[in-house]
DNA sequence: AGAACCGCCTGCTTGC
DNA sequence: TGCAAGCAGGCGGTTC
């Protein structure tokens, strides 16, 4: 599923392939699509990112929100090319932008928004403070907390895990027992994982692809997620898998503290 | 108020 | 082999 490195990923490429261009036309091929609102004729002036959310700007002030949630994905074709499971459709002179979704879960929505995410985008401008007084002392899991997106945008499964792992932290402990010092170094690790997934394209673990259907490079790099019963590299032990609030977690239970 | 749970969806995996 | 149940999970909304 895609997370911040692979929206930023689809952000960057979008953004290089239509930003100044004009919009022709929009098509939806899903009934959960159809309220979207006319966007002929206007002209996408950048595309960029606010957690795991797609913004298109738009020179009438407006912004296409994307939101691909759990098997969304935006592919670039010149050609008349339409894959199953495609939704919706953007046109530009040069080819179109596919909205290909086999669970129906993401979203489009035309909005006027500035859309900042004030303060929890982990890689930008991250409120260090705000966080610390206002979201740190919840008396939740700290995994569950780094997916929260009202306390950090963008982090999923597969990050929370493997920023837990490198941060050497157990996902069980609640997040009020977090020392200050472990929370920086969670900031610190969560930037370099993120950016190194930035740089890798993404994690193609199951079916992620980029904006031209190419995969991405970062599942070589995962030390836990998706690695349950290998050794763990630092300290030998086994990778576990279990269950956090209904969604697995992957940890070594040997150096995860 | 804050934490836990539910519902949206459908393709893939698992078990009998 | 075939079929049904189970599973996956971001996140907004609802319930506890």
């Amino acid at each position: 599923m895609p997370e911040l490195p692979e929206v930023e990923t689809l952000c960057r490429q979008l953004h290089a392939k239509i930003a100044g261009e004009t919009i022709l036309a929009q098509k939806a091929y899903d009934q959960k699509l159809y309220e979207i609102g006319d966007v002929s004729k206007r002209i996408v002036r950048r595309v960029r990112r606010r957690g795991k959310t797609i913004l298109l700007d738009l020179d009438n002030g407006q912004s296409l929100v994307i939101h691909l949630r759990m098997s969304g994905r935006l592919f670039w074709h010149a050609s008349k090319t339409k894959l199953p499971h495609t939704r919706w459709r953007l046109n530009f002179t040069s080819g179109h932008a596919d909205l290909v979704d086999p669970r129906r879960f993401a979203t489009v929505k035309l909005e006027k928004t500035d859309y900042e995410n004030a303060g929890r985008e982990v890689l930008t401008r991250f409120d260090e403070r705000a966080f610390l007084l206002g979201q740190s002392k919840r008396k939740i899991c700290v995994k569950t907390l780094m997916m929260d997106p009202k306390a950090i945008a963008g982090i999923g499964n597969i990050y929370a895990c493997e920023i837990l792992y490198d941060a050497g932290i157990s996902p069980w402990r609640s997040s009020s027992t977090i020392t200050r010092a472990e929370w920086k170094k969670i900031f610190h690790v969560s930037r370099c994982i993120l950016e190194k997934a930035i740089e890798k394209r993404g994690t193609s673990i199951s079916d992620w692809r980029d904006l031209y259907g190419h995969p991405g490079e970062n599942q070589y790099e995962l030390q836990v997620y998706s690695r349950e019963g290998h050794i763990c590299a630092r300290c030998g032990d086994v990778i576990q898998r279990v269950k956090q609030g209904g969604r697995s977690t992957y940890y070594c239970a040997g150096c995860q503290k």
